[in-house]
DNA sequence: TTTAGGG
DNA sequence: CCCTAAA
């Protein structure tokens, strides 16, 4: 915008704009927010077609006078098409407005603008804008209305979160109020009231002249602009990449950007938005659901070069403090760089936790966890799921928390790096590393379980039974944020399977090995399992019948197993 | 809410 | 891991 062209109103990148609605924070308002915006505005689109050729008739009436101002290429291109919600830019005018926009920082939060319901938004521009053609003849009603609807993002996205979170009801007074301050004017106001600019644009004093509103000034601008660029080339360019990208960004972005504010009372309500995302995005990431056997595979497919990470324990408080990526796909090297630094962190907590993991004061843990995640400034997002997830899983896994515990997870899938596997004292330790990121999609919320981890869950069950996958959770897996007592408890099965003891039987000799070819499990964990299934056979109720030469060290195959006998068999297993 | 079990 | 029925 310092190029020579007008900057009439845009002194120092903020739009006065701001100040429809809100007094400006600190928004910066670019021309490609107040252009582009969200999916909705097709429904504005045949609106300003109309517009685009009423005005068309009309102009020659208005530009001839002048420099043709109010060419009609002009107009088009305020009202040039809209196409996948966004404004495509095609002209001199969207040219121009593009390139000097392109300094300009992209707004983060534009999607806030659902905040407002555009509908009501529209409406409301409609109802308290009067016929603009005092000057022209013409009803612009439609004009202008959609010119309101374009502003409206701008408006609602300048609107810091919190203050956006308090007028995020139905367009409040001030709101209308403003709208109706501008409709007020006249279109001449709006178009050519200002004279200060030294634009070619005539001063056309008959368009008479109200109080320049802060929309008056750019639309002034916007006009001016155009006059300008029209004489000079036309060139047709299409959104650049940053444009398109940055433009989809804040979408997403947007659904975390809610969770955030949402309370566990409203989690349901507010993260319906982001499971739709989140099915939106399904179909690209049905190709990588990895069963269990997969995430094995994957697991021990890793290469080992990538242990030498060793900072970075593959622990799952790990997992949540890989922060997001906001929705970057390459990662850079500095970025990598703090990844690791979150890993050194995850490290830090992991050892505490590994030291009191049998001991009290979870929940301390618990908020430490948090509490280092906050510090981290863009990882709040991932610290507040965390927290959420671990609040929901901790004490309930009911269906609806875990959906929104899904979506977290789900986000915070997509966001995870390569976590290299923490080499265990497991002779045997596969290495379960954290699988690859898939830099582009999300994928299916599959945190692979450590050894570790497999290990507290053994120790939980041969403690409190099968069965108890809450109090477990509580217990030994409270400072993990993910790992609900239905993931225990579906650990658990599977390990049952795993390790053969169940249906070992009716299992072929072939497809045992199978089974271990891509079972990671440390052979100690394996008969741990085996020994436990004995004591505490899974299916309640279901008496277990193999396991006899197993139980080596029990005295007694039957299930009345005391839990000192239990222990005693666990010392013997970890003796080895 | 928690468990169990199917998908 | 997800979902849901059942307790």
């Amino acid at each position: 915008m310092e190029n020579g062209s007008p900057t009439i109103g845009f002194e120092d990148g903020t739009i006065d704009v701001d100040c429809l609605l809100v007094e400006p924070q600190n928004g910066h308002v670019s021309m490609d927010s107040a252009m582009c915006f969200n999916e909705k505005i097709p429904d504005n689109s045949i609106d300003m077609e109309d517009v685009s050729c009423s005005f068309g008739l009309t102009n020659t009436g208005i530009a001839q006078g002048g420099d043709e101002i109010l060419d009609r290429d002009v107009l088009d291109s305020i009202c040039s098409e809209v196409e996948d919600g966004y404004f495509r830019l095609q002209n001199d005018f969207c040219s121009m407005g593009e390139e000097y926009l392109l300094g300009f920082e992209f707004p983060e939060s534009i999607t806030n603008l659902d905040y407002i319901s555009r509908e009501e938004a529209l409406q409301t521009s409609v109802s308290y804008g009067p016929p603009l053609g005092s000057c022209l003849n013409i009803d612009s009603t439609p004009w202008k209305s959609n010119l309101f609807s374009i502003m409206e993002p701008t408006i609602c996205h300048n609107m810091p979160e919190t203050l956006v979170e308090e007028e995020k009801k139905p367009l409040n007074e001030d709101i209308i109020d403003k709208f109706h301050d501008i409709s007020s004017c006249s279109f001449g106001d709006v178009v050519l009231s200002d004279e200060k600019y030294t634009s070619p644009s005539p001063s056309n004093d008959e368009f008479g002249q109200v109080g320049p509103t802060k929309f008056n000034k750019l639309d002034n601008t916007l006009l001016k602009m155009s006059a300008e660029t029209l004489p000079t080339q036309k060139r047709s360019r299409k959104p650049t990449q940053r444009y398109i990208d940055e433009l989809a960004d804040p979408i997403s972005r947007h659904s975390k950007k809610r969770r955030e504010f949402s309370s566990s009372s409203t989690v349901k309500d507010k993260t319906l938005v982001v499971k739709d995302h989140k099915k939106c995005q399904m179909g690209s990431r049905a190709m990588i659901l990895p069963s269990e056997e997969e995430s094995s595979i994957i697991a021990i497919q890793v290469p080992f070069g990538s242990l030498a990470h060793k900072e970075c324990p593959n622990l799952p408080s790990c997992d949540a403090v890989h922060g997001s990526d906001r929705g970057n796909p390459t990662i850079k090297p500095k970025e990598n760089q703090k990844k690791r630094d979150d890993c050194m962190t995850a490290l830090d907590l992991k050892k505490r936790d590994e030291s009191a993991a049998t001991s009290a004061c979870p929940k301390k843990r618990e908020d430490d966890v948090i509490a280092a995640h906050l510090r981290k400034g863009d990882r709040q997002m991932t610290a507040v799921n965390l927290k959420k997830r671990d609040e929901s899983a901790a004490t309930s896994a009911s269906p609806k928390k875990r959906e929104g515990d899904a979506i977290a997870a789900h986000l915070r899938k997509g966001e995870r790096r390569t976590i290299p596997s923490q080499k265990k004292r497991d002779e045997y330790d596969p290495s379960f590393d954290c699988p690859e990121e898939e830099v582009s999609g999300r994928r299916k919320h599959h945190i692979l379980w450590t050894t570790a981890e497999v290990r507290k869950l053994i120790d939980g069950v041969s403690e409190h039974g099968v069965g108890r996958w809450s109090r477990i959770k509580k217990l030994l897996f409270s400072s993990s944020a993910h790992r609900t007592s239905v993931d225990l408890k579906d650990k658990w099965r599977n390990l049952l399977k795993a390790s053969g003891s169940q249906g070992q039987g009716s299992l072929q000799v072939g497809e045992r090995r199978r089974n271990l070819a891509w079972r990671p499990l440390p052979k100690s964990i394996l008969r741990r399992v085996r020994e436990l299934a004995n004591v505490y056979p899974y299916p309640k109720g279901r008496k277990h019948k193999i396991g006899a030469r197993i139980n080596r060290d029990s005295p007694d195959i039957s299930t009345d197993i005391t839990l000192s006998d239990y222990r005693r068999i666990l010392r013997s297993i970890n003796g080895d």
